[in-house]
DNA sequence: TGAATTTCCTAAACTACTTCATTTTTAATT
DNA sequence: AATTAAAAATGAAGTAGTTTAGGAAATTCA
């Protein structure tokens, strides 16, 4: 029993032929189209995703109708409205394809039970909480320290393949700064190059 | 078998009096003064700390010099790096008492065995690491939506107890503005009010 | 209790980033 | 391939928040 998620999760617990089926039988395969949501403010997210092809944004709309994007998912990134999910509570974030994709997704019950049946998958998944505590962690200390240049830099160093993928104005609303000044920054660093 | 970790646990988990004697076992009450610091960076962070009684600040250092709060504890709240913590890696943030306090500490490799031991004790350091998760998100989507003045509000009406106790410039760095604007911002409500 | 240190306040000059308005480029749709 | 729509670029004017500097309160600690 091989696959792309069963590798995933054997790559941070062990997993027996049995377990490997269970996981397997217990995440769905979906093709999700550009620009179609799999979250939406007011309903509750009852999915959690992992991506197996394509890319998706996560983003909230102020009370002045701005985007400000809250997180990117590409091939073997997980997605949801986290707050949404594990509170099973109404969700205030949208969550939509930037490109024709296919996702895996298990739901909230599911994921319940197998953290229940099995102390394994319950590792499985405090691990991958923790995880994503620590990364939100770096987030919050570089959106404090560093001037929107700066953000900009060490996320394009870091994630190459997200800042290209992704429309300038996802990035920017992602960065804290607006589309303008991105296109500013960016195109500083060409002029300085010639 | 009742004391303060074990009642808050059980808020989450359900624990037997076998389980509550090997929780209350686990953690070691220690004081520590005022401007104590409990983590530092560059050691790595081997506790997790739950606050009894007092307030703590953890915060980086940057390259010129500025303190940027990355978050607060008081009673029944949880603190460490958690970067460090969780990886086992140098910490890159300091750990401070405000005031004389109270913690229980508990060792990584103690609860490492704790989660391994019994699946129930792994349930609620995953419950716990979600709960984070969510906070964190929240955080970031207060950071990036809304002003300087609107973060101090949401902030002291959701947390009043923590704005009370700690000094401005650590609320004002926490909140990402300076100590100058905050003080502004408090001073212009006080002068609305009259 | 009094001196020293830390924290907070005030105000003016400054700047990193935003807003608004228009044009150019790129991508989507027929 | 042509038409329309969406995204990115550019310039000029505005502003939220910073910086710098000095003094007033409030804590700390000998």
């Amino acid at each position: 029993m091989t696959n792309k998620i069963v590798d995933y999760i054997k790559n941070i617990v062990e997993l027996t032929e049995e377990e490997s089926l269970i996981i397997n039988a217990s995440f769905k395969e979906v093709k999700i189209k550009k620009r179609q949501f799999i979250v939406q403010p007011n309903f509750v997210a009852n999915q959690r995703y992992f991506v197996l092809k394509g890319a998706f944004r996560a983003y909230v709309v102020a009370d002045e109708g701005q985007e400000h994007t809250i997180t990117f998912a590409i091939e073997e990134w997980w997605i949801t409205d986290y707050n949404s999910y594990i509170f099973q509570q109404p969700a205030t974030m949208f969550v939509v394809a930037l490109e024709d994709s296919v996702v895996l997704q298990i739901d909230f019950e599911k994921e319940q039970e197998l953290k229940s049946i099995n102390h394994k998958f319950e590792t499985f998944f405090r691990i991958l909480a923790e995880r994503g505590l620590a990364s939100q962690q770096r987030r919050i200390v570089a959106n404090l320290t560093q001037t929107a240049e700066e953000r900009y830099t060490s996320f394009s160093n870091k994630y190459p393949q997200v800042v290209q993928r992704v429309p300038q104005y996802a990035l920017a609303s992602y960065l804290g700064m607006t589309t303008e000044f991105l296109s500013r920054i960016r195109n500083k660093r060409v002029s300085k190059k010639s």
